[in-house]
DNA sequence: ATGCGTCAATTGTCATACAATTGAGCAATG
DNA sequence: CATTGCTCAATTGTATGACAATTGACGCAT
């Protein structure tokens, strides 16, 4: 493995162009998952660079769950096997904030999430397994609790839909889909949701598992159609009120 | 602005650990766009560590597009608001790379790519601009020249379907699909375009884009899965000549 | 052969120093 | 008075050296 100085560019941090280069290593294959990078101390005499330099280095990458680290003896930075699980956790922290920090309003966010839901329940029909409507089933249990606080009722819509996604039994969906359904939980927790409001979802989600139990794609999207028409409705009105109150 | 020392968990990195209860005080809303931190020296006081252990931990965030860091009298570590262009960039970094660690197979990437992009197209249909169009005119045109590489012919069949994307003017949902559409690129690199296959790959945009431009969102619809079956026939006729090969 | 202790390699942390950068404030000048 | 230029202090970036903590490997005794 070479990790060529000439790759540095000029005008910015010394860390940050060896972080570059390392990680370009990674990603263009030319290092293997799991192999071993040269020690700090090596890295350090490669690059002309003090220990703490390559150090900073190592840990942008480690952020980006890139390489993982170890002490002692054999230990030393590996090359990590991005996992679905570590990549989904990026994406959903990640959307949060885009979705914080832009103001994004409910319309925008509600939109994009029913049309990414929408794209997958045809599949979800096809292949959905008995795991799946099962989780859905006890989700949909879960949301008639007359106790249930609006917070776990969010966390429930969240489950549901996600057991909802999952059934369609493609990864790359499911990881794409994350980011759009949970970053949006915030702000879907602004909304207080009355005893009919509730009934009404409820009463959506158990429409929507009916179809996927019967594999009726059509039935799930005229239902998930309604759901998103009445989620953008309550959002609007919570928003509204929200205004009014700060007005 | 607090960072309560007691937040921190045992049994990891220092760096880490400080990394992470910065991390939440940004995410929470503690602390707002462009806020400064507090300096390195003041943090390392506030923490207890040395200045190089809370060096990593911002090093951290900043390799996540939380902070910035400004050299000079008035520097420090600033909130740094996430743009959507950064947000975008990482996405598809990450998801090229969860693609090529976890060897996802053709036919799952493409599924995931077509039913998303099948979830925007009715968007699209309703708002996309003349610019929108334009730019899906060009990109048939230019796919449609003989001496183009396999390499420049993906790289227009990338824009053109951005420009699909895009075309249903939600941020969020443009967000979402970068990662599907372009992590994919990699992979509909190894397939070799023959004449006949670019005319009909170019005759289905040019329907996609008549269509649009009609606002016609069922013909977009059967568009788009018909170029969905038959990226996936194309695929599959590379992954299997690629297997040959090398068994 | 097995168990145990020592050891060496490596990362994690610290203290300190100096270089580089940059805005602020002040003084000199037109 | 306005403007320009200079110095200075604050802050981050980098370097050096040291020590602590961890952990597998190796050799040794039983």
């Amino acid at each position: 493995m070479v990790f060529m100085k000439t790759d540095l560019e000029q005008n910015r941090d010394l860390s940050t162009q060896i972080a570059k280069a390392i990680r370009d290593a990674i990603i263009s294959g030319e290092m293997d998952v799991d192999e071993r990078l040269p020690s700090e101390a090596e890295l350090s005499d490669k690059f002309g660079v003090s220990r703490p330099t390559i150090r900073e280095a190592l840990k942008r990458l480690a952020a980006q769950n890139l390489i993982r680290t170890q002490r002692g003896a054999t230990g030393g930075a590996f090359v990590r096997r991005l996992s679905y699980e570590e990549a989904y956790a990026n994406h959903v922290t990640t959307s949060t904030l885009l979705l914080s920090m832009n103001a994004v309003d409910f319309e925008t966010a509600c939109e994009a999430r029913f049309a990414l839901e929408r794209a997958c329940a045809p599949l979800s029909a096809k292949r959905r397994t008995p795991d799946h409507l099962a989780t859905m089933r006890a989700e949909c249990h879960r949301q008639s609790q007359p106790g249930l606080s609006d917070e776990s009722f969010c966390d429930s819509d969240v489950a549901f839909h996600r057991a909802l996604v999952d059934g369609a039994a493609n990864p790359v969906l499911s990881y794409q889909l994350a980011g759009a359904v949970e970053a949006m939980q915030p702000l879907m927790n602004m909304i207080t949701f009355t005893a009919r409001s509730r009934e009404k979802i409820v009463g959506l989600h158990t429409r929507i598992a009916d179809a996927l139990e019967a594999q009726d794609a059509a039935a799930a999207d005229t239902a998930l159609s309604e759901l998103a028409a009445y989620t953008l409705a309550l959002g609007e009105k919570a928003m509204n009120a929200r205004r009014a109150k700060h007005s």
